[in-house]
RNA sequence: GCCACCGUAGCUCAGUGGUAGAGCACACCCUUGGUAAGGGUGAGGUCGAGGGUUCAAUCCCCUUCGGUGGCUCCA
């Protein structure tokens, strides 16, 4: 990883360094990147974390010994906020060495928004060794002191780490049997191997903060000794620092768990962990995603069916599903003795739902969809609210069709999906390929028939897609659907996978029009993927304020006083004939305490009738986001209400059918839509 | 599953080796108020569960269940 100090130019050669702005500055000798620095300005010179020269980052102590361009990297650019990060780790490794000479460093990389460090140490730390550490680097920071690099080789390096007893640090060394030469960085009496580049002094790491400790696994793997994990957050202005935290407090306030408490969704108890509570008016939304989903479904010809939830363990040992997951399945024995499992996937029932009966080429494709609850042993320590639960229900459909039909069926399938996401506002859809895993079933020739499918739907389409090398289903290739949130955080919710070897297994086939019996191909296709976590997704994504269409109570209508309770019920009942989920708020308290109550649970509108309402057959509206939408007549305060609630595909829905009247020549009047 | 931390009223959280407190919510009363919190009174807890130490445990120790943050995993 390191070059050896280059051989020295002739020294009378000049040098010129040519810096971003195009200007030219030529030395004498070899210079290096802080010398240079000083060479323009002494206020970049004490902001130069490093350089680039060529392109390529170096320390800033780095000479350079013929012409070059040279971009100074100061804290302000990404790679200078990078190197900080960095350099904080080995900071870190400072005054955990100082406080605690047993422990054993092991790694310190970058990541979003900070850095960790790996180690190993005879006790677990505890919050107050992580205080005491934060205490110690801030004393060294004051310190003020320089950081010292040394370009080593191999066999110094070794001696080195093996005399301080850094065993970690020595099997990273083998890890690396080609390199000569490694980077040292002194911080003072620590020393810390690294490709660099770093901070030249710790003045630079001024704002940082530790922020959890957690266990981590050497080199990732869970069969491997688990490591103690220091997580920190590093930036180059305290502003910086301030808004990151306010970021991870908005993120807070989005919770779905909080949120799901606070506006009576759901709950999760003891009594079965990962398991959802719903409560009417979180089961009311998952409601609303199903008579969705159902509705697109049976438009894109897709026939529902439901499979049992327990069968039979052969066949889990037949879908293969027995010898890869059964430490994660639900199972349960009979009085007679059979062995039973809870469904952990519906594939295996929509197969025999299939199998049952002879198909003809002329019955493909059959999509047969299913609203399935599918039941997994999670580890406990993966549980995760309803993003990540034991029991829950997809949006799962199989289709079987001929390997003729299989381009056509992936791209409509694609084309629904990313449809689907554009109508629930999620506009940044990305797209990961996972291929063959070490451990699959069936032959090579087969997998590259059906990962070449999925590559050629996504391609005949023209949409950009990430190869995920290794991450396929052990029964086929997958395409991922990963969508993009309100906050930037990204989440994968569909899938699809072509499959050959459960058709293959379950022996299922169709009669060709030859009147020879064929394999069909099998397509396993999710779009909101679990409903549960779609559903906690939505939640973040909108902070709670759902969409009216999904939103639980769409209106309330609100009285002044207990005089206007009548009229009140009145509109209300008007409000759910014309279909709105709506309720009414009569309850002995001022109009501000009601619409503060209200507007805390997200309702998307809020109706306030008084004497002048009550008197005039009208109602006063307003939005959950404080917008007064005025005073309405009754007819047009419904007529409204019942446009902002349609749901997206209604309007679609609408507009191809005025389209196919117009072809016809026909004038049907509008549906009353919901 | 592994590592660390946490578990007190419906919710958010104080607290102590001598069997507990606040705010909000809830019930009742007063108030009938026009767009983000009117006032009063009251009820409410096996201090997650089991075991140990102690004259005495919500508090200290062990075990266990659950949660949180990571790691691993995610058909």
């Amino acid at each position: 990883m390191q070059t050896p100090p280059s051989t020295p130019a002739p020294e009378h050669e000049a040098i010129r360094i040519t810096l971003p702005d195009g200007t030219v500055r030529v030395f004498d000798t070899p210079v290096s990147v802080a010398e240079v620095a000083r060479a323009i300005g002494p206020g970049l010179a004490v902001n130069t974390v490093a350089g680039k020269i060529d392109g390529r980052l170096v320390d800033a102590c780095d000479v350079i010994r013929r012409d070059a361009a040279l971009q100074v990297i100061t804290p302000r650019d990404e790679e200078g906020l990078d190197i900080i990060r960095h350099s904080c780790a080995h900071l870190l490794g400072h005054a955990v060495k100082q406080l605690y000479p047993a422990a054993r460093m092991v790694i310190g990389p970058v990541i979003d928004d900070g850095f960790y460090y790996d180690i190993a140490f005879e006790r677990p730390f505890t919050p107050q060794d992580m205080a005491a550490i934060e205490q110690r680097m801030r004393e060294l920071i004051a310190q003020d002191y320089e950081v010292i690099k040394k370009i080593t080789p191999r066999a110094e390096v070794a001696a080195l780490f093996e005399a301080r007893g850094e065993d970690y640090k020595l099997r990273l060394i083998e890890d690396m049997p080609d390199e000569p030469f490694f980077g040292l960085y002194r911080h003072q009496e620590y020393v810390d191997m690294c490709r660099g580049p770093h901070v030249p002094n710790t003045r630079f790491l001024k704002v940082f903060k530790l922020t959890k400790l957690a266990g981590a696994y050497w080199r990732g793997d869970a069969k491997s000794e688990q490591l103690q994990r220091i997580y920190g957050t590093a930036w180059s202005d305290k502003k910086d620092l301030d808004a990151y935290l306010q970021r991870i407090e908005e993120a807070e306030k989005r919770d779905h768990r909080r949120l799901g408490k606070e506006l009576g969704l759901f709950h999760f108890q003891e009594d079965a962990p990962g398991a959802v509570f719903w409560h009417p008016k979180g089961w009311t939304v998952f409601r609303q995603l199903i008579a969705y989903m159902r509705r697109r479904q049976e438009e894109a010809g897709y026939l529902e069916v439901n499979s049992p939830d327990v069968m039979d363990r052969s066949l889990w040992e037949l879908s293969g599903h027995w010898h890869n997951y059964r430490d994660h399945m639900f199972t349960t024995e009979t009085e007679d003795g059979r062995s039973l499992a809870l469904k952990p996937m519906n594939c295996p029932g929509s197969v025999l739902l299939y199998r049952h009966g002879l198909k003809s080429y002329r019955d493909l494709p059959i999509r047969m969809s299913e609203f399935g609850k599918v039941h997994r042993y999670e580890p406990s320590g993966s549980l995760h609210g309803l993003l990540r639960v034991r029991h829950f229900t997809q949006d799962d459909a199989h289709i079987y069709c001929t390997p003729q039909q299989m381009d056509a069926e992936c791209r409509d399938v694609v084309a629904l999906v990313l449809d689907i996401y554009r109508q629930f506002g999620f506009e940044d859809v990305r797209i990961k390929l996972s291929t063959r895993p070490q451990n699959r079933m069936g032959d090579d020739a087969t997998w590259d028939l059906l990962e070449g499918a999925l590559v050629q739907a996504l391609e005949g389409m023209g949409l950009p897609y990430k190869l995920n090398p290794g991450e396929g289903a052990f029964y086929g290739p997958k395409l991922e659907f990963v969508l993009r949130d309100a906050i930037g955080r990204d989440w994968q919710c569909g899938t699809l996978q072509v499959d050959m070897n459960l058709p293959e297994r379950f022996g299922v086939d169709y009669v060709d029009e030859d009147g020879q019996r064929k394999r069909p191909v099998m397509l396993h296709r999710a779009l909101f993927g679990s409903l549960e976590r779609f559903t906690g997704i939505l939640i973040e994504h909108h902070a709670g304020k759902l969409p009216a269409w999904l939103a639980p109570v769409q209106a309330v209508v609100l009285s002044i006083t207990e005089e206007h309770a009548p009229y009140v019920h009145d509109v209300t009942l008007l409000l759910r004939g014309a279909g709105l989920r709506a309720e009414c708020d009569v309850r002995n308290e001022k109009i501000g305490y009601k619409i503060r109550e209200q507007t805390l649970q997200r309702v998307p509108f809020l109706l306030v009738a008084g004497g002048k309402e009550c008197d005039a057959g009208t109602i006063a509206l307003r939005t959950r986001d404080g917008e007064d939408l005025g005073v309405m007549q009754l007819a047009q305060a419904v007529a409204y209400l019942k446009d902002a609630t349609q749901a997206p595909d209604f309007y679609a829905r609408g507009e191809a059918q005025q389209q196919l009247c117009a072809r016809l020549g026909i004038d049907i009047p509008a549906s009353s839509g919901a």
